[in-house]
Parts: structure tokens; C-alpha cells; sequence
DNA sequence: CCGTATCCGATTTGATACTG
DNA sequence: CAGTATCAAATCGGATACGG
């Protein structure tokens, strides 16, 4: 501590024993996850396919808002990345199955915790947003 | 259910007791809260709040990648959605003490789930990415 | 059936300069 | 110290058209 002496009151100043990892913060792979997770449609394919494998116009059809290109692009991101698994039948017409990787599985319980929360407390974020407080 | 017979193997059209919500799952808070948090500074933001209050100049330079303008936006949206609390200090200079919300600190729990699923797993996707599996 | 290619608008992010 | 304003670049996402 060098920096006070601004006229700042204790409660601005007051320290922890531990002083702040912030760098190692900043490259802690939980920023990447969310990263990449938190685009507009990786985590509904993600949960879907958590269900049972699908076909591609068969996750067309389950998401709907989804375009051509957004699908194909998200489940190869999710196939580069590990999480899904791409298998090709050649057969006519020829079938596409995607699955979850065990990789991919192993997302479903922790992803799980973050829905619960998101269950139980999305109401509350409502209000905040609305204005304020419940009435 | 009136598309098959296509000669397409059973593997890819077997079916389960459970159709598929879909639907439901595209109105799902659980996409929105992702959405809200996976932006690129929100979690960071959240974990390094999670650890003690910090004034505005503090999380610049602990974060040290973002922009004055970004970190603004980020705490002001993270403010509005109930999760960060802004509190001015009236002297001078001026401090600004930002911290978390009991909403926002009841976030820490379901969030080190998926850090340590991504501590654990991120070599993983690394790998994947990479090329392929492991040496 | 399962994609890819191209174009275009909307949103996000950063750099820079300025203010109370 | 703690922001705001403005501009430009990058990325995201959708519509459409075409190919294996």
C-alpha cells in the first residue's frame, strides 16, 4: 500500500489477507469456458444433444430460430473444441449424427448448478432490470 | 414424423420415450443468464468482486486487458441486472467502490462448478483444438 | 440430406480524446 | 479518480443462393 493518503476514507482502503490474484484471473481457463459457451446458441445444442444424439436438420428443426449457417458453424466450433462428435453414414441421402463426446457429457453436471441458479434467480434479475425491488 | 424411409440405417433414427422440449429449452432462463455472463468481461469481473470490494482504477489495473470503455459498460450492466453495487464516496478525489450484490455473490457457488470443470477439463479442449488426443 | 459461399446489417470492442 | 463521447475495426448473426 503506497498509493492512499487521497483524503479516501478507511472503508475504500480496507485490506485482505490476500491481496488480489487478478493476473493469474486473467488467465483462468473459466473466462475461455464462457467464453465460449456463452454465444447465442452453443449451450442450447450442448443441452439438446445432452438428451439423445441428433441429426442436422433434425437440430434444425428443434431450435428453429437457428439459421443454416449458425448451426454448422456452432457444432464445428463445439466439434474443434471437443465437446461434440461428428459421424458421417454414407448412405443415400447421407446422414449426419451428433453426438456429446464424453467430454462433452461430463459439462452436463456443472452446467447444471448454473441452470439451477438461473431457475431460481432469474425473477430477481428481472426486477432489477424492470427498476427495482419486489413488490 | 413423416419424413423417413429414406434408407437411412436405424442407428440414426432410433427414438426415445422423451420427444424433445426444444421449445422450452429456447425460452430457458439458463441461455440467459450465459448470454448476460459470457460476454468478455462479466465473469471476470464477478470472481475478482467475489474476493473483495474494488474501486474503479483497481479493477482496471488487476483486469489490465480491458478498456475504460468496456469496464464501464460491463459493471453498469452488471449493476442493472441486480448482481454488482455501485457505491459513491462523496470526497475528494472521488472514490467509487464497486462490490457484489447477495445476488451476486450467490452466483460464486454454482460458478466454481464450472471453474473447476474447466480447471480440470481445459487442457482437454486444448488438446482437442490442437489436433487430437493426448501424447 | 447436409452442407458451403456470399452479402449485409447489427452488435461488440477498443483507441483516443475530453470532462467534473 | 472516475468516468463520458466519438470513431473505427472486428465479430456476430441472418438471408439467400448454390453445390456434393
Amino acid at each position: 500500500m503506497s498509493d492512499t493518503h487521497t483524503g479516501v476514507p478507511s472503508v475504500l482502503t480496507h485490506e485482505l489477507p490476500r491481496p488480489v490474484p487478478a493476473d493469474e484471473l486473467a488467465e483462468c481457463p473459466v473466462g475461455d469456458v464462457f467464453r465460449r459457451l456463452g454465444d447465442k446458441w452453443s449451450l442450447l445444442l450442448i443441452v439438446l444433444l445432452g438428451q439423445r444424439p441428433h441429426r442436422y436438420n433434425e437440430l434444425r428443426r428443434s431450435v428453429e430460430g437457428i439459421s443454416q449457417r449458425m448451426l454448422t458453424r456452432t457444432l464445428r466450433t463445439l466439434e474443434t473444441d471437443g465437446l461434440v462428435r461428428r459421424e458421417v453414414h454414407p448412405t443415400v441421402p447421407p446422414g449426419v449424427e451428433y453426438s456429446l463426446t464424453p467430454l462433452g457429457r461430463s459439462l452436463l453436471g456443472p452446467l447444471s448448478g448454473l441452470a439451477d441458479w438461473a431457475v431460481d434467480h432469474h425473477e430477481e434479475m428481472d426486477r432489477a432490470r424492470d427498476g427495482r425491488a419486489v413488490g
